[in-house]
DNA sequence: GTCTGCTATGTGTGATCACAGATAACAGAT
DNA sequence: ATCTGTTATCTGTGATCACACATAGCAGAC
């Protein structure tokens, strides 16, 4: 019927009032956080920085009482990080973080190229000058960790995911943005064993070109080869880590 | 760490024994079913048949009572239909289906062409002729529906649907369709004021015309014609609901 | 009549308890 | 020594209770 006007209003304001003048305009919205929420979040954060080995099982209570909370909102975030298939539950009711095998992974490769080069399109095309300034600056930050003597492969991967990451949102595309944490987050345990792999992977990899030829593109805007370059990045880097047995099946 | 010896092998044997030729053979294995699942389940199939407006909001304490639970599993279910953005909870802590702004609309929709472009492609060159049966089986009774004289917009929808979804399927990439099941959770319930537009819709449509390409396309195992056709189909029917105005913003 | 402030009701959130089932350690038999 | 059956502990699941907060309804003042 007319969910038009049932809502939509509710939204953002809250003050009925005059829209200006008062105090009321200089108070900052007070967000809600949940506990549940913050939980969410952590494990979120742990999983994409690769802090957690697939197959690595955890409890909701002992989580709980790592955190200082009850089991009520452990129980809620993995719930979500179970639908997203960031975690998963046995048959026997033990959560873990998933497994992940070859067929699996070449999958979400896949799927990626489709999702992040459809993101690095758009993003070619809407990016304003500010964040292509933050696209080159991460990209710059990663090279420079790549020359260093002894580059640290953590580092190195937090540049990637932030170069990335920069990348896709400067597309303006919320959902899209959404969906492609959702495969990072399934990815990031094994990527972590990439990058975790020795100083010789950021060296002799060849992300460096790929980004270099992502940046030129962008600052081109050429949304075309733009994709290409990223899909040359992710097909490499998934060959890399398919070329080492690390995976099961 | 090792964390391939640490499981792969409590996920599908339970018997540690002999492989067959006793009772353990024979008996099936059970499906654990929680509660929370099964509510889970429920709500999924109301999104998508679209038996749910656009802004409807609801309660977890009218929702358990209804089902005859406890607010618990629902909290739960709730989570995971959060988490994949087939629901959403407002700042003032309500549960309702998410309105669907145009833009949203649009970003959907280009999604759904990427990804469910991906799926038509592999599942040209993957299914099997069972499975390209039951694709044309639903194309079938999708068009008989169309030709009635007065069809039925929700069974003409739930057509459309098997359709899609066999199609999918046989792309045999469980993830993917995972991600496509989400997108159409997301579009269900604006789907739903397609197809009940009236009976005109359905036959004014130019679904089938996309529907023949598209069967067509995967009998002669041509991947890109039948991508093509597919992109069209998803282009059009969001044409025709962005050309009505009950989209807001 | 309109607006402000209070009150009552209902909501989500989190804690705690009870229960079914799974894992693992252990005792006994072969 | 190996295997089997038992028991003890622990884990997820669901119910129930307590609390903070939002909304709606109502009374009072201007």
């Amino acid at each position: 019927m007319e969910h038009k006007t049932a809502s939509a209003d509710e939204q953002e304001d809250g003050a009925a009032g005059e829209a200006s003048g008062g105090l009321d305009a200089r108070v900052g919205r007070i967000v809600r956080q949940t506990l549940a929420d913050q939980v969410y979040g952590d494990l979120k954060e742990i999983l994409l920085a690769g802090r957690a080995a697939p197959g690595e099982r955890f409890t909701l209570r002992g989580l709980a009482s790592a955190i200082g909370t009850s089991a009520m909102p452990v129980r809620e975030a993995v719930s979500r990080l179970v639908a997203e298939n960031a975690l998963e539950v046995l048959p026997n009711r033990a959560v873990r973080v998933p497994l992940m095998p070859r067929a699996r992974f070449q999958e979400l490769r896949l799927i990626r190229c489709s999702l992040e080069g459809l993101a690095t399109e758009i993003a070619v095309r809407e990016a304003t000058d500010v964040e292509v300034a933050e696209v080159e600056r991460f990209e710059r930050l990663f090279a420079a960790e790549r020359d260093k003597p002894a580059p640290d492969g953590a580092v190195a991967m937090c540049h990637n995911k932030d170069l990335h990451f920069a990348l896709y949102r400067a597309a303006h595309l919320p959902t899209l943005f959404q969906m492609i944490e959702g495969l990072w987050l399934q990815i990031g345990p094994v990527l972590n064993l990439d990058f975790r792999a020795g100083p010789e992977r950021v060296r002799q990899g060849e992300a460096h070109i790929r980004h270099a030829a992502i940046v030129a593109a962008l600052k081109a805007r050429d949304p075309e080869a733009a994709r290409v370059a990223l899909v040359a990045d992710i097909w490499s880097a998934g060959d890399f880590i398919l070329s080492r047995d690390v995976l099961p099946d």
